[in-house]
DNA sequence: GGGGTGCGTTGAAACGCTTCAGAATGAATC
DNA sequence: GATTCATTCTGAAGCGTTTCAACGCACCCC
């Protein structure tokens, strides 16, 4: 019993394939009448269209190709969720490649996206895909770059304001008093992780007498977090800062812990503290935690629009959007928002 | 620019678009100088084989269809990882869906991959999509269930023993002296959920003594837990449980926090806790948990390969494969293993 | 020199769909 | 009754690949 194709539903039908494919498509231009009797074939015969000829015809997949540079991270999930759901509007399904931060791996995912004729990718680009993303768009196949802004590399791009939510996390913690400012952070190389010191200088330079201390530490984890907690906590009280920033809520959860072990630090009272991408256990932390919030599911939303509009027009003038951050403010800042306007 | 095809490339090498196609898929039978001379063509003109009329001609796309529970769940993106692992070495990419618990997504993703001719599908699923999986089986396309034990029901599956994991966790109590176990969780209508507990019932009934009492709480979630921890923590000393088992590690993680506020009960002095999954975060909790880990990403791995197996050979057998879970001991217990053989 | 063997190459056919120019039909208009 | 027009349907062409029977050629062997 093989499948059935458009040849048998129109011979059972008794109508021509081009008609089969007018129901299928264009329901509206064919009569009731013969819309029934297609249908009709169709359910007996347990027709399915196949895609790769509708492809084939078309020139182009209905898929649009995803890569992150991490899928075990809720902020790509969130995103990707987002980019499905937008997606799926328009009749579109996604393809999700996860890079693992490999750029061979994102290349072989770039390829498989050209072979498939995908109506566009969405990259959050471990290195400089610059030359590849161009090579697609010869093609016909754009491209937008999701978390990172590509002003001047002639790509759209959406992207969170990591210069801003730094500025908010710092910010807030010098309205609610303290002056002296310790940022937490690994992988420099990262521009998030720079992006985000950058805002807090900003916030610090604005307020005369508020001091940042900038630590280096080994890597974006919670044990990372955890041996920088141990250390502050070590310090003569004096030379402990009395608010402190990190580069993410895996980092501020590890130093939330080693504080709680050293019982005779408070959080917030000797130590208040902001994280960054408010995942779950920020909510639900030891000490809820106050956090940076990036809207992810927005930002997979937004991208997969620009696509899109892309791909209607492709003499279409690259456009940079970029979201502003927003700050949670939880128990380890002194919970229920205090605002100093 | 039109994209070139391959009778672009067989005109600029002089030779037939057979011996193109030669060059692509069987190198080894073409002369070396021509297919250098291809080479040469394709490199030239750029040119990418268009993946829909390979599939057109094939009858089947080298793709997997997967469709998960909730991408947000590291268990399943792990899964999905191990799967995408397994599929790429098999020359095959994976379609990720996430159906969001909503029977009315996964069967359009199951519509879409019927319609793209996936490879095979894999499901984690939702409720009975036994008939729709005949449906697609007949087509050829073969499904595997990930995550669920499909005994009887036709098709090949994946899954982890949640009953020995449930063994293996209250054990593990017992065997460390506690007499008192208390098993915490919700959402009881989850097989998972209902297994782990048929299996703390078998442990507990093997050692006479023991008591099992089973808390019913409001899904299984942080929150939950935190309720749940609060509500043990305000009982007399005398009828708290000193062993707990919860069905997951977020609610672990939450009695864990209301615990460790009322400090006067200590973990695992007081109460010894074993959580259900090994999230990353249970070794980084407040007091690093113990918890039963699940093979996610062999799952996914093995469910690709049984998946494979069937494509090749239809008429094979069904086989339900059960994966053992495996006990991770941390401080929440006691800390280094104290194994008793 | 006829017949066999292997190697490398050829090119038409087929996969299943959509599209589109044109045919068929019936109704409306002069 | 001829003309126009709208509506509905037809069927061949074409998308770009893979496959496969057939072909040419060189070589070897009696």
């Amino acid at each position: 019993m093989a499948a059935a194709n458009v040849k048998d539903v129109a011979a059972l039908a008794r109508v021509s394939i081009g008609t089969v494919s007018n129901v299928l498509n264009r329901p509206e231009i064919v009569s009731p009448d013969t819309v029934d009797r297609v249908q009709q074939a169709i359910d007996k015969l347990g027709f399915v269209r196949n895609d790769a000829a509708r492809q084939l015809k078309a020139g182009r997949s209905n898929t649009i190709g995803l890569v992150v540079l991490d899928v075990r991270n809720p902020f790509f999930t969130d995103l990707a969720r987002g980019a499905q759901d937008a997606a799926t509007e328009a009749g579109l399904s996604v393809l999700l490649g996860d890079s693992g931060r490999s750029s061979q791996r994102e290349k072989a995912y770039l390829d498989l996206f050209e072979e498939q004729r995908v109506h566009g990718v969405l990259v959050s680009p471990l290195s400089d895909v610059g030359r590849r993303l161009e090579g697609l768009r010869r093609r016909g196949i754009p491209a937008v770059l999701v978390d990172r802004s590509a002003t001047g590399s002639g790509f759209s791009s959406v992207s969170v304001d990591d210069v801003a939510g730094g500025r908010l996390a710092v910010e807030h913690l010098i309205a609610i008093g303290r002056r002296r400012i310790a940022y937490l952070a690994g992988s420099f190389d990262f521009s998030q992780v720079t992006d985000r010191l950058r805002g807090a200088q900003e916030a610090v330079a604005a307020h005369p007498g508020v001091s940042l201390e900038v630590v280096d530490i080994d890597g974006l984890t919670v044990l990372a977090g955890y041996a920088a907690g141990e250390a502050l906590a070590a310090r003569p009280a004096a030379e402990r800062p009395d608010g402190v920033f990190t580069a993410n809520d895996l980092i501020a959860v590890g130093v939330l812990q080693a504080l709680v072990m050293y019982s005779n630090i408070s959080v917030p009272g000797d130590i208040a503290l902001v994280g960054y991408d408010d995942i779950d256990f920020a909510e639900t932390a030891v000490v809820p935690l106050t956090s940076v919030r990036q809207p992810s599911e927005l930002l997979g939303k937004t991208a997969v629009e620009l696509l899109l509009d892309e791909a209607r027009d492709p003499s279409r003038e690259p456009r940079q959007i970029v979201f502003q951050p927003e700050l949670v403010i939880r128990a380890s800042t002194g919970g229920p928002i205090q605002r100093v306007d």
